[in-house]
RNA sequence: UGUCUCAUGGUGUAAUGGCAGCACAACAGGUUUUGGUUCUGUUUGUCCAAGUUCGAAUCUUGGUGAGACAACCA
């Protein structure tokens, strides 16, 4: 604790527990104070935000006390693993802004783990089995219940050697055989009771290696291998693997030859409301046409985040927030909204834009008359500097913006009442006409010119400032609105749901009471261009933000016709 | 009727025997050319019980509750 405190006196970050961890090992002078870690995906989908605080962790504590982290690649499964999601999970950790030290893959130990499997059958501690998935779970108990012993568990080592290397061979069919450990049908820990720890997988060739091997390791039988292979020290992961660290203590005690062992610690894994975090609802989303694709703005994919305005620095700044603990909890997602608003409300510029317009007429501005207004880029941020936009005798703003017979609180448009347009005129309504259906069509009201900004009553208070664009100014953009993907008010029910239900439209339109996110499908750019509404902007020309987020703000030019290529 | 892990405001966390603190959220007020931003303030917490101790969120014991584990996934 002393040094933790020392730590941060000296302005170093402490992210958690397992610093403690790290740094007793260090200080008990383990490894030779050596401090590596790795990220290790399973390339079969895309990195999400719960991925996101895997890799921050990994990464951080590397780079506290001058170590290194690797990404390591957990392929074993090739019926589920594909190079696109190898590369994207580079681009996203790269984009995330961390760099790894080396890239592995498990299946560079494909050997080396054969070998070990066939020291470990001599040692008598593995065999083959020839019973079906059922029959082994079967006899592999409950957490309660004892599990009963293999008929093929005493089977003779050379006998298992032969069908192993012929397995290896492809003499046998998926599914028919596989080499368990012998350990204990009888463990309290349900990982013991005889582990398979390689199976028949020919149908799919693998990513990688191809059509080499015929069977495949299980993770318990080569995550904590390739950790010791590599030198890991610390082998970070989410609290569901925490039943698994005996096994992983197991194998490492029969495969190590020195004093260097690597120490599995687990951490809570990023649960966040409202928000689907499986890999395989995110699958099933994608390959069923629900979104558009992994990096669908919907999607709580780091590259879905991208595309919808976050920062990589956003993402982290959340990420040190909550903290890692032994415990599951729930993050409101409104953490993650606060560090996005905190990092783009500095950041951003401004820029206008109507969403759902209404015409607003002032009926004394002269007929012809066009003056450029001067908008600020960011109010935070003088040196951003400012843009100019066109102001005219019709205008759009948001229909929301006005309301004929407001409540007392409605500091917006009404007849009667005074209300700033931003960085131009205070003005006053005087009325509205409406179609046959009732339905508003155009709003008057009279500008008063000395509340110009400079002008002798611009300093008149009023209570609300509505945003605006020029009729004939501004240029339509197709604008498509996006909700979050929503699953249930009461996270805990969200089990009992399938995709489906979680899908529903009508507990989509409940749950909205997000931020709503906008997609510019297509516009012309044009130095006045104006969106209504303020949204935020991201400028990281590294990030592909070629979307708004609205949040009652603006955004503005420069950024435009950054953005214009990409569109 | 197993093993393992855990329990601090509404949420996420800090405090490693010494004043329960921070952030988000909520609410109230000030500033404001958007009701945003910002500033100030307020509300709300150590699962229960016994014990050790001058002193317990922290240590001990016993309860209670939660999560993980019974894939040829990782």
């Amino acid at each position: 604790m002393g040094e933790i405190k020392q730590n941060e006196a000296e302005g170093k970050k402490i992210l958690n527990f397992i610093e403690s961890f790290v740094e007793k090992d260090l200080a008990d002078g383990k490894n030779g104070g050596a401090i590596q870690t790795r990220f290790p995906p399973e390339p079969n989908g895309y990195l999400h935000i719960g991925h996101a605080k895997a890799i921050c962790l990994d990464f951080g504590i590397a780079e506290n006390y001058n170590g290194v982290c690797n990404l390591r690649f957990d392929d074993t499964n090739p019926v589920k693993e594909d190079v696109e999601y190898v590369d994207s999970i580079m681009e996203d950790i790269r984009w995330l802004g961390f760099r790894w030290n080396e890239v592995y893959y498990a299946s560079d130990y494909f050997g080396r783990l054969f070998d070990f499997a066939v020291l470990l059958i001599k040692k008598g501690k593995a065999y083959v089995d020839e019973q079906s998935a059922e029959e082994i779970a079967c006899q592999k108990g409950t957490p309660t219940q004892p599990g009963t012993e293999s008929p093929y568990r005493n089977r003779p080592v050379e006998e298992n050697i032969d069908l192993f290397f012929r397995m290896q061979a492809g003499e046998f069919e998926e599914g028919s055989m596989t080499l368990r450990a012998r350990i204990d049908m009888n463990s309290p820990n349900m990982h013991f009771r005889d582990p398979i720890i390689y199976r028949i997988i020919k149908d799919h060739p693998h990513h990688r290696t191809g059509t080499t091997w015929k069977v495949y390791p299980m993770y318990d039988f080569a995550h904590g291998q390739s950790d010791y292979f590599e030198r890991v020290t610390h082998s970070l992961c989410t609290l569901e693997f925490e039943v698994h660290r005996p096994l992983y203590d197991y194998y490492i005690e029969l495969l190590k030859t020195g004093d260097y062992r690597p120490r599995q610690i687990e951490f809570n894994r990023l649960n966040l409301t409202y928000t689907v975090m499986s890999k395989r609802k995110l699958l099933q989303l994608v390959k069923e046409g629900f979104v558009n694709g992994w990096d669908d703005p919907r999607m709580p994919t780091i590259c879905g985040y991208r595309r919808r305005g976050y920062t990589p620095q956003a993402i982290r700044n959340f990420i040190n927030r909550i903290g890692y603990t032994k415990y599951d909890g729930i993050v409101d997602v409104a953490l993650l909204e606060h560090a996005i608003r905190e990092e783009l409300n500095a950041k951003a510029p401004r820029v206008s834009a109507v969403l759902n317009p209404v015409r607003l007429i002032l009926t004394n501005y002269p007929e012809g008359q066009v003056e450029m207004m001067e908008a600020v880029n960011n109010p935070e941020d003088e040196s951003a500097g400012t843009h100019r936009i066109a102001f005219d005798r019709e205008l759009y703003i948001e229909r929301e913006d006005f309301m004929e017979d407001a409540p007392k609180k409605f500091y917006r448009m009404t007849p009667g009442q005074e209300v700033r347009l931003k960085s131009a005129y205070i003005v006053k309504c005087t009325g509205c006409k409406k179609d046959a259906d009732g339905e508003l069509t155009e709003i008057y009201a009279e500008y008063c010119p000395e509340t110009l900004s400079g002008r002798p009553d611009s300093g008149r208070k009023v209570k609300g400032t509505l945003h605006w664009v020029s009729v004939r100014h501004s240029l339509p953009a197709e604008v498509r609105l996006y909700d979050r993907l929503f699953v249930s008010e009461n996270p805990s029910e969200e089990k009992d749901k399938n995709l489906r239900e979680l899908l529903n439209p009508n507990s989509l339109v409940a749950l909205t009471k997000c931020r709503v996110e906008a997609e510019l499908q297509k516009a012309e750019p044009l130095d006045n261009f104006q969106f209504q509404r303020v949204g935020y902007f991201n400028l990281d020309p590294d990030s592909k933000a070629d979307r708004l987020i609205f949040n009652r703000t603006v955004s503005l030019k420069d950024t435009w016709s950054k953005l214009k290529d990409k569109l």
